[in-house]
RNA sequence: GCUGGGGUUCCCGAGCGGUCAAAGGGGCUGGACUUAAGAUCCAGUGCUUAGUGCUUCGCAGGUUCGAAUCCUGCCCUCAGCACCA
């Protein structure tokens, strides 16, 4: 029995000791720089984290082991918001937090460190160096950078000056998604600044503003869709509910509370001046510019005034909402009357119909309200998927009517947009941003969206940066296939973006703004490169204030003069000689390795920042993406605990295990869930391949003799597999390499033993060569075999094994492959004769004359391909006149699958190879066998042999 | 909607113009071993049949001597769509 837990400690260590990953320079080497993207220290490492590593891992090994000066360092992204908000959790003594850390084993002393952000960030980081290690990764942990350090944020001070002098780095008006006490925030899926919400998004609404009793006050309502202004008829707003009016600038809005408040951060010196309650207004008219028509106020239950303004303007011809609204008023004298209205007003009230699109008529709510069987505003589900329905098909396929205006037979698409600025024009309306659903920071305030106006963006959408990339995509292997080809449209897509934020942030100062914290996507796009210089700050040759803009100039760019450098910046000459050797030899980078999630963000970044500052000799080589490992019930998130820690994975499942189910369960495009199921079978197989060896190196049948036949296949078939590891790494496609290695040349063996292979050397030399390729994947159970056949050297610092061209032979296999078949097919008619214990079973070479055929026809169909069935008819029936009907035939099959004449030997051949195998299909068949040739047989079974099909007759 | 990816036999997953009824794994069935279980090994796993024939690779057409593989249309499904390394 394999002991997993102990063995894979056992080597780690001796790695570690040999310190295998830690190199340096070598120029009698070619270099491998190989990353996997640094993960935010938020946290624990999980599952999903170790399957893009093991990749990287295996990638590494394999390059070793082909005699390449590896390098895999790696790093800590600490910059943001993760940090801060977790340690305030352990800080303020967060229940579930601590009960969560606890668990996963910190002491309280741990808690106590992790509760300042720094101690966060630092006690973190080491512990994935220490999981790094748990899991059997050789990397170069003396690099490890941590982007909170001062050294890196020199580095990063260096990339945006660039940026600026490329003017790269712009400053533009902004709507930010903030929290109210931490500062600007992300929203988005993965929620990692976030307690709630990740999914809202983030809305452009127009406001329009109907004059109301003043000249300059408005009841301002909120639409997404302005260009159905034609259509309104009517204002809706919460007869309960008490509206504010908002002074802005030298105007007055009514509109919700709550919008108040959200405004405030998109105007200046917006000020709350008294309430008005909905019971006032209902029933009161309003101005609708554009259209220039006094409209009514009524009241409805469906206007949430969280949402926009609180007010809503009604288009109850496309908008099923504003017709149920309306219906429901129409057909209640009562309500009517109970809201102060005069019914016969609310009765004359028609929707007017402004929009044509496909699939609807006239009025297109009016419909959908009738098709989803939709009776009541309080329907709100059905109402919100015919909203849906009704906007998607409006806005892609709509046109408007001639009643609209300057507007009319145009696209819906166009429309919205002339008319929103048409109106903004004329100070009809505003714009204002808001977010589809509540969103909570982290710290548990709210997130709303703010103006920023001079926020400062790093500006991917230029031109030639844009194109200078997508040209260097092209040269680049980057994988998988269908990522490059989205690249470039990705880059083209790939706008402005804000690179710096206000707040309490981790991260590097904007050097032109020390009020602005640099923001964390943006502070880690060229790092890759930094790894050749922290380097040299953690080993103490150099310190941060070293790191000036002419240091990182002269190392990475080449530009000032070396005395110059050394003198500015006290470091010594040889030494930034050294570092700037280092650079030239290792970068470019050969491979990014990261997960699906950054193919729209941090790939682009990081190739874009690459070709903006860096020469050309340093563009990145290639790029790795890895899908994610899934729970049952969604992705496995970093942030959301609840996640069993990876140093329990590997003791119940073993690393090796781990790592080969990442490889070989499926490719690495596509999403896997971790299933005990699976990983124990991986556990199941590495032991059973660990049996196996076993069993073989103590077995004494095994005899020294010279190779026969089958040894011969074996060595072949060996090296066939190991062409197909090769190819497949060259590759990168784990799962091929795995199938070969785990599972089709374990089977090999299993078939070498069946047909009485016992030759020692032959079998030792084999599996000497095949623990060699389980270095790769499961690197500790390949070093531990290698150590129990008795060898001395460490697989992980030998040399990949060779394919031997000249012992590959095709034609073996084919024979094994035949003997597999015949065993198969006598069982078959054995079976299907019903005579489960035959007496006799005869074999029949077929006749001579047919071997000639089958050659002649070879000659005729593929060599000259010549399938004129007339004309071949003709000459070979006349050829052999005394076999008609059996000419016919073969004719007509031949040409149908010429692949039946292929590897036609003769009728001696054939039969000598029969004699040659009888033994082995007696024993393995427990039957007894004769072998005779056709000619010398009146049974009507021996006219039915063919070559390579032979005549089976069971008595 | 836009952009891109997929639909393969009980399941996962290869294959991407010809011995393809379709690798490999899992599951299931039978057998060997074992006191037994597990593990391991052998065989089988579309229907049919003395080794044949027939029907299968989302659906419908088409190209070809020949299609799971190429083309056209359709249906279904997944991912991304911005400040998340």
């Amino acid at each position: 029995m394999y002991d997993f837990s102990s063995t894979e400690k056992k080597w780690q260590n001796i790695w570690n000791a040999k310190k295998i990953g830690s190199v340096s320079r070598d120029l009698n080497k070619k270099k491998y720089f190989i990353i996997w993207a640094y993960l935010t220290v938020s946290g624990f490492h999980h599952v999903g984290h170790m399957r893009g590593f093991s990749y990287a891992d295996a990638i590494s090994r394999y390059k070793r082991m082909q005699g390449y000066n590896v390098l895999l360092p790696a790093g800590g992204h600490a910059s943001g918001n993760a940090a801060v908000a977790k340690a305030k959790k352990v800080c303020e003594n967060h229940k579930e937090t601590v009960d969560y850390y606890k668990e996963m084993g910190l002491t309280d002393e741990d808690l106590k460190k992790i509760s300042t952000p720094e101690g966060f960030v630092d006690f973190f980081s080491k512990r994935y160096i220490t999981d790094y290690r748990d899991y059997g990764f050789i990397g170069d942990w003396q690099r490890f950078t941590v982007t909170t350090n001062p050294d890196y944020n020199k580095f990063i001070e260096w990339q945006f000056k660039k940026l600026k002098e490329k003017e790269l780095l712009i400053q533009k008006p902004y709507y930010a998604t903030v929290c109210v006490e931490c500062g600007p925030v992300a929203v988005d899926p993965s929620e990692m600044d976030l307690s709630k919400g990740g999914t809202a998004e983030k809305n452009e609404y127009t406001l329009i503003k109907l004059q109301y009793q003043e000249p300059n006050q408005y009841i301002v309502v909120a639409t997404l869709r302005p260009e159905t202004m034609f259509g309104q008829t009517n204002v809706w707003l919460d007869y309960n509910q008490t509206y504010v009016k908002i002074k802005v600038v030298d105007e007055i809005w009514i509109a919700s509370k709550e919008f108040a408040e959200k405004i405030k951060y998109q105007k200046e010196n917006t000020q709350i001046l008294g309430q008005i309650n909905g019971k006032e207004l209902v029933g009161k008219y309003c101005l609708a510019p554009a259209i220039n028509r006094e409209i009514i106020i009524l009241p409805s239950s469906f206007c949430d005034s969280n949402i926009g303004t609180g007010i809503v303007t009604s288009v109850p011809s496309d908008a099923p909402a504003d017709w149920i609204g309306l219906y429901d008023l129409q057909r209640s004298p009562e309500d009517c009357k109970s809201f102060g209205l005069d019914y016969e007003v609310i009765k004359e009230i028609k929707p007017i119909s402004i929009i044509q699109s496909k699939d609807f008529g006239k009025f297109p709510a009016i419909e959908i309200c009738e098709k989803l069987n939709i009776n009541s505003q309080k329907d709100i589900e059905k109402l919100e998927d015919a909203k849906k329905e009704v906007y998607k098909k409006g806005f892609h396929t709509g046109v408007m009517l001639e009643n609209c205006g300057k507007f009319a037979g145009m696209k819906v698409e166009d429309a919205k947009n002339l008319m929103k600025e048409d109106l903004i024009k004329e100070n009809h309306a505003d714009i204002f941003y808001d977010l589809s659903e509540e969103v909570i920071c982290r710290c548990g305030s709210k997130v709303l969206i703010k103006k920023v106006d001079d926020q400062w963006f790093i500006d991917y959408s230029n031109e030639k940066l844009t194109n200078d990339t997508i040209d260097h995509v092209k040269t680049m292997n980057i994988l998988p296939e269908t990522f490059k080809t989205n690249l470039p449209q990705i880059l083209n897509w790939f706008d402005a973006r804000a690179c710096a934020r206000q707040g309490t942030w981790l991260g590097t100062k904007l050097p032109f703004d020390q009020s602005y914290t640099i923001e964390p996507i943006s502070d880690s796009t060229l790092y890759p490169i930094y790894y050749l210089i922290s380097l040299y700050v953690n080993n103490g040759k150099i310190n941060a204030e070293q790191l000036t803009e002419e240091f990182f100039d002269y190392v990475f760019l080449n530009k000032g003069e070396s005395r110059e450098v050394s003198q500015k910046t006290d470091i010594d000459f040889n030494l930034l000689e050294e570092i700037k050797k280092d650079v030239e030899y290792w970068y470019p980078l050969d491979i990014n390795l990261g997960g699906k999630e950054h193919q729209t963000v941090h790939f682009p970044v990081f190739l874009m920042n690459h070709v903006g500052i860096l020469p050309k000799k340093y563009h990145p080589q290639g790029i790795f993406v890895n899908w994610w490992v899934v729970a049952k019930s969604g992705k496995i998130s970093k942030s959301k605990g609840g996640v069993k820690s990876i140093a329990d994975e590997a003791k119940r499942y073993s690393v090796d295990a781990i790592r080969l189910f990442y490889a070989n369960i499926a490719n690495p495009f596509v999403d896997i869930s971790f299933e005990e199921d699976d990983l124990k079978n991986y556990k199941q197989r590495i032991d059973k391949i660990y049996s196996f060896i076993e069993e073989i190196i103590n077995d004494k049948q095994l005899i020294e003799k010279e190779s026969e036949k089958i040894d011969d296949w074996l060595i072949s078939q060996f090296n066939i597999r190991l062409e197909k590891i090769i190819n497949s790494m060259d590759r990168i496609e784990f799962k091929n390499a795995t199938d070969e290695i785990y599972f089709n040349f374990y089977n090999d063996l299993l078939w070498y033993r069946n047909r009485n292979g016992k030759n020692k050397k032959v079998l030792m030399n084999l599996i000497i060569e095949w623990i060699k390729t389980m270095g790769l994947f499961t690197p500790h159970l390949s070093e531990e075999l290698n150590q129990m056949v008795g060898n001395k050297y460490i697989i992980a610092e030998t040399e990949f094994p060779k394919v031997d061209v000249s012992k590959i032979n095709l034609d073996l296999d084919k024979d094994e492959q035949t003997i597999e078949k015949t065993t198969s097919d006598i069982r078959n008619v054995i079976k299907m004769a019903n005579l489960e214990n035959p007496k006799k079973i005869t074999l029949f070479i077929s006749e001579k004359w047919i071997y000639n055929l089958f050659n002649e026809l070879k000659e005729e169909i593929i060599i000259k391909e010549n399938r004129n069935v007339k004309e071949l008819m003709n000459k070979y029936l006349e050829k052999y006149p005394q076999n008609k009907p059996q000419v016919s035939k073969i004719i007509t099959w031949a040409i149908k699958t010429p692949a039946i004449l292929e590897d036609i030997k003769d009728q001696e051949t054939e039969y000598l190879f029969y004699k040659e195998i009888k033994e082995f299909l007696e024993k393995n068949l427990e039957v007894d066998l004769e072998i005779i040739l056709a000619e010398e047989s009146v049974d009507p079974k021996s006219k039915q042999a063919l070559p390579k099909k032979i005549g089976i007759l069971i008595q």
